[in-house]
DNA sequence: AGCACGCCGACT
DNA sequence: GTCGGCGTGCTC
């Protein structure tokens, strides 16, 4: 019986780790300490700081030293980060990982949280008022003149203010310091009038402030989601309380927050992948400790310390990167709720197309739903035209009546927008003497043609290769490429449409960090322009002179294996249409499809995604897939087949007689080559959540005890997004 | 995941 | 004769 702190540390094994109690201090729940472990050392977190030693004493190692005095994690993220590992069968010292910035895992002290602040010093003064200085640096004296700023404050001001600080630092003439609490307010600037749905949604959320229950906000794009989340977190403000917003991975633009501080008058704490660690760290800490009052972040952030949490929004719940797909396979808006209910806040799911999980929970009467029909400003709405391929004389994939609505489009002097979502020029290049066509020897699966680059790419594994100029099996030289990318279609444009720009958006023309918010930038002035681009174009970014959105190549969607292609595909579609006619000129969607009459494309033109969610649903109910049954995803891969099929057998043997289980497999991925490993996978589902997490968690260790295990790389995915 | 230890090939 | 390949075993 020796009392010991057990200690959760950044390993992707299962257990948790016994310690002797430090010589000196002591620790508590929550706190990091710094020990040693095989053979060096590390920093974990406490989670039990009195328990009893199961494994030998001699085998206990002491803790080297106890980093916080008091505990950096509190009883409700510690409760939670416990739940959330068990859940989603996850090692807790992963859980605990991710939930902490980088520079916190470091042994060091915590950093300073308080805000970094300029001012001009008394030089500075005589110096703005003699008109001493010229250009960026005259703009920063001039901004400081009425005052200390906070850094962030002026970095929307004057984009270039590090650089002129810098010399005006050598000179003397500003200084920066630090100031605890969020001093520097600016007035909130009121917003426009809610209508009356907004209103009376904000009213119905307005009840449960103050205790737990989940809301769901179905808006069309552009119907005032945002104006909603404001309204409610002003409210969430006036009573002191914190706000967690949570955005999809790449709708995080510099806009939000500006408008978001504009309009709230507090400092936005903004926590992203991209931000520096010190950053990071420092608004976690804020958000610790209270002083940060609206925290707007990706997947991460839904781990932010909430200590006076009032309210939890995530937007465009439905977002598939809320699901972290490695490592630690949580999904934040999950998480998000499981928060609010620790706290008894309100949570806010915004979507114009909700996730069927979302919309079960809507029909189980479990998410209170509140509908947004109306699109502010819109003097008409959205029309959507289905255009039959097959009887018409392709241009690279466009059909003349695609060609003629962007062509009058831009006639009108207004912006048109073709969506494909496949980059590159050509996604086959085939030779049409033999029928070779150029497959990526690691992945089986066609390369990608990328005539910019004149080299073959695999979408799957970034292989690349020489573009051969005769087929390389029958030395033919009429090889051509097959199907459109948005390269090719770019080029398409640009030749039929000389006078008007073309802007390519997809991740080779934005793969510079700010490339894609300049390029829209540039286009909001009232100027004709065609868009040509992939999924990037679907979320967020308001183009007011955007009226024609014509989505080329939905097939692919409507023939998938994957059982949510269908729900997946109609959000797309929603999502792109979405993006036309936003400001009071209509706008219009051409759907081009070799299927027109598909009943889903037919569904969505009559009843919108509503309806298309709701016979997707029945489905669903019908065939007993999620979210009315629970699945746990074992994925598998090696080198070679035969140890991914040893390894899925034994593992299919270990869950031994199956009972209510259904098991699909072991059977190939949809991709079962890809970068040269193998793959495989067994999908085990239950009908009630608390039967596949009773046989998950010993599965699971009979996994690990299995010697095929130590051949293949594997991991668990309760709740799989993506069957791949 | 790291990071050791541990037995079999091509180099000074 | 060594440097080093990655198989397998462990971490309180």
């Amino acid at each position: 019986m020796t009392a010991v702190l057990r200690v959760a540390l950044p390993v992707p094994l299962l257990t948790l780790f016994d310690y002797l109690p430090p010589e000196a201090g002591s620790a508590q729940a929550g706190s990091r300490v710094r020990v040693p472990f095989g053979r060096g050392e590390m920093v974990g977190i406490v989670i039990d700081p009195a328990a009893e030693a199961v494994v030998g004493v001699k085998r206990l190692k002491r803790v080297s030293e106890v980093l916080d005095e008091t505990p950096l994690l509190d009883a409700e993220l510690l409760a939670t980060l416990a739940w959330a590992a068990d859940y989603w069968a996850g090692a807790p010292g992963e859980a605990f990982a991710n939930a902490l910035p980088l520079a916190l895992r470091e042994p060091r002290p915590l950093p300073a949280t308080g805000r970094e602040v300029w001012a001009l010093t008394l030089q500075g003064r005589s110096a703005r008022d003699a008109r001493s200085r010229k250009g960026g640096s005259a703009a920063l004296l001039d901004a400081l003149a009425d005052g200390p700023r906070a850094a962030d404050d002026l970095a929307f001001a004057l984009p270039e203010w590090r650089a002129a600080a810098r010399r005006l630092v050598e000179a003397g003439l500003v200084e920066k310091s630090e100031l605890e609490e969020s001093s520097l307010p600016a007035s909130p600037a009121p917003g426009p009038a809610l209508s009356e749905e907004q209103a009376a949604a904000v009213t119905a959320m307005g009840e449960g402030f103050g205790r737990f229950q989940p809301y769901v906000l179905d808006g069309v794009t552009g119907s005032g989601k945002t104006e909603v989340y404001l309204a409610l977190i002003e409210r969430a403000l006036a009573d002191g309380k914190q706000t967690l917003l949570l955005v999809p991975e790449i709708g995080l633009a510099p806009q939000t927050v500006r408008r978001l501080r504009e309009r709230l008058g507090v400092t936005i704490e903004v926590l992203h992948s991209n931000l520096a660690e010190g950053d990071r760290a420092r608004a976690w800490l804020r958000a610790r400790n209270g002083s940060a009052k609206v925290v707007l972040g990706t997947r991460s952030a839904v781990f932010t310390p909430l200590p006076h949490a009032g309210l939890i929004i995530v937007d465009e719940e439905h977002d598939a990167s809320y699901k972290q797909q490695e490592g630690f396979r949580y999904h934040a808006r999950d998480l998000a709720l499981v928060r609010a209910r620790a706290h008894g806040v309100p949570v806010v799911l915004g979507s114009a197309t909700p996730s069927l999980e979302t919309l079960g929970n809507v029909e189980a009467g479990r998410y209170q739903r509140l509908v947004l029909r109306g699109r502010p400003g819109a003097t008409q709405s959205t029309r959507v035209q289905i255009v039959d391929m097959r009887a018409q004389r392709l241009d690279h994939g466009m059909s003349p009546t695609l060609m003629n609505a962007v062509a009058a489009c831009v006639g009108r002097g207004e912006q048109a927008l073709v969506f494909r979502n496949r980059r590159g020029y050509a996604p086959v290049l085939l030779c049409y003497d033999c029928g070779w066509h150029a497959d990526c020897p690691r992945c089986d699966r066609p390369m990608t043609l990328h005539a910019g680059r004149r080299r073959l790419i695999c979408h799957h594994c970034d292989n690349t290769m020489a573009v051969p100029l005769t087929c390389p099996s029958c030395a033919s030289a009429n090889i051509s490429p097959q199907g459109q990318g948005t390269e090719r279609l770019e080029e398409a444009l640009t030749a039929r449409f000389p006078d008007v720009p073309v802007v390519r958006i997809d991740r080779e023309t934005t793969r510079r960090r700010d490339a894609f918010g300049e390029i829209l930038d540039g286009l909001r002035e009232d100027k004709p322009a065609i868009l040509v681009g992939t999924q990037m174009l679907a979320k967020g970014h308001d183009l007011p002179n955007l009226t024609l959105v014509a989505i080329v190549g939905v097939d692919e969607g409507l023939h998938s294996v994957d059982f949510r292609a269908g729900e997946r595909l109609a959000q797309l579609v929603v999502q792109v249409a979405g993006r036309a006619g936003r400001a009071s000129k209509p706008g219009s969607v051409l759907l081009q499809t070799h299927h027109p009459d598909h009943p889903m494309l037919h569904a969505l033109l009559r009843g919108g995604y509503g309806a298309v969610a709701t016979e997707l649903l029945d489905e669903r109910r019908l065939l007993d897939l999620p979210p009315f049954a629970h699945q746990v995803l074992l994925r598998a891969d090696a080198l070679g087949r035969a140890e991914v099929d040893a390894f899925l057998s034994q593992a299919h043997i270990a869950i031994g007689p199956p009972e209510d289980l259904r098991i699909a497999g072991p059977m190939p991925a949809p991709m079962p080559l890809r970068a040269g490993r193998h793959r495989g996978q067994l999908l085990v589902e239950a009908s009630s959540r608390g039967r596949l997490h009773a046989f998950l968690r010993p599965w699971q260790h009979a996994l690990l005890g299995l010697p095929e295990a130590r051949k293949v790389r594997w991991s668990l995915d309760v709740d799989p997004i993506d069957l791949y």
